[in-house]
DNA sequence: TCCTATCCAGACAGGTCTGTCTATTTGCAG
DNA sequence: CTGCAAATAGACAGACCTGTCTGGATAGGA
């Protein structure tokens, strides 16, 4: 018991956050089975061994690339000031804004990941789901405060349509998209 | 010249069209990357030669899945009777809850596709660019025509919302998705 | 009947994949 | 200084991948 805690506080050991940073590039830019273990501990620049001391399998590397990116999104939600029910959702669905003009970007990687996942009991799509629920959550939340009448309704509205966004800022016009997104909510939500 | 026309009117090679059908259901069900020739070649019953008699690769293989499936999406949208636009619009969006409820959807195979071709100069990815061009000129000519006074952002809603929708029958609730179309058609359409 | 195109079965080459293993080196805690 | 934990490089096994090739079977048109 009591596990020595003898982790230099700052990185947690940056072999594990080397590989993992190098996964997340990858794995998002070119797709998950295109990406093979070889290549990522060559650019990660890490011996195999040390790999699968940190990883049981890549299965498992790419668990935790999905989960890393589920809290990631959580937390800045999280971060958000409080505001108005209407704010808030706006602030939501505005990070579609952010994310696609930032650039390099390649569609939601929970979608993508989907795509390479049909098994929905594999630990990757159970954290997906786990994903659209809070995100389905906490919109129907906000609109419920919004005085929305059919808050869940209108959530599934705004889930389709962010998906549908994300994927057009990949497939289509990525510049088109923040105006849309503003569209969308002109359109969607219960008049103030 | 005048290549002889000696193929039976009735299937035009059965081993090509036992190809193509396996390789659907394979690269739909399972995803591309993860089926291979050996395995699409047994399900058809047909030998790895003929197969390559038919096709030049793998990557021809997976095009030509891509734009029969295009090709049979712009047949069904083309055999409607003609209607009033809203009433064509309900149509073309009516594919949605049909597709989703006949079982055994995994998704929208173009999208599930793009995750696994990054490069969008590639063939596959330059099909579906075509198929959607095709859908949001479709859907922008009947907005104009029902009176819509931005046709083509109303147009992108609903191809963003239709990709939603799609991913939101394979991942969560396929039973929502007929009635979130009735109410996105509700809700974004101009009044008549 | 014969010819030609198409089919089948399956071996093979050359590459890549995941995961295991050996053997050595580095670096910090006690 | 000693010892242990974790790092390194890289070989290796076994499976799977695409694409080529050989050799023989089948069938329809001239």
């Amino acid at each position: 018991m009591s596990k020595t805690v003898s982790q230099t506080v700052s990185g947690a050991s940056t072999a594990r956050r080397r590989l993992l940073d190098t996964a997340t590039r990858l794995f998002y830019t070119e797709g998950i089975r295109a990406v093979g273990i070889d290549r990522i501990i060559a650019e990660a620049g890490v011996a195999k061994a040390t790999f699968y001391n940190h990883f049981p399998s890549k299965d498992d590397l790419v668990l935790t690339y999905i989960e890393e990116l589920d809290q990631q999104g959580r937390d800045a939600v999280s971060a958000f000031p409080e505001q108005p029910p209407r704010a808030m959702i706006a602030a939501i669905m505005g990070r579609i804004s952010d994310a696609v003009t930032a650039g390099g970007w390649r569609g939601c990687p929970f979608l993508n990941a989907a795509a390479e996942y049909p098994d929905p009991n594999s630990p990757v799509r159970r954290a997906i789901d786990g994903r659209r629920a809070w995100y389905h959550d906490s919109l129907r939340k906000h609109l419920a405060a919004n005085g929305d009448p059919v808050p869940s309704v209108t959530a599934s509205l705004l889930v389709a349509l962010s998906d549908g966004l994300l994927e057009m800022a990949y497939l289509d016009e990525p510049e088109d998209v923040p105006n849309l997104v503003a569209e969308a909510l002109e359109r969607l939500l219960v008049r103030p």
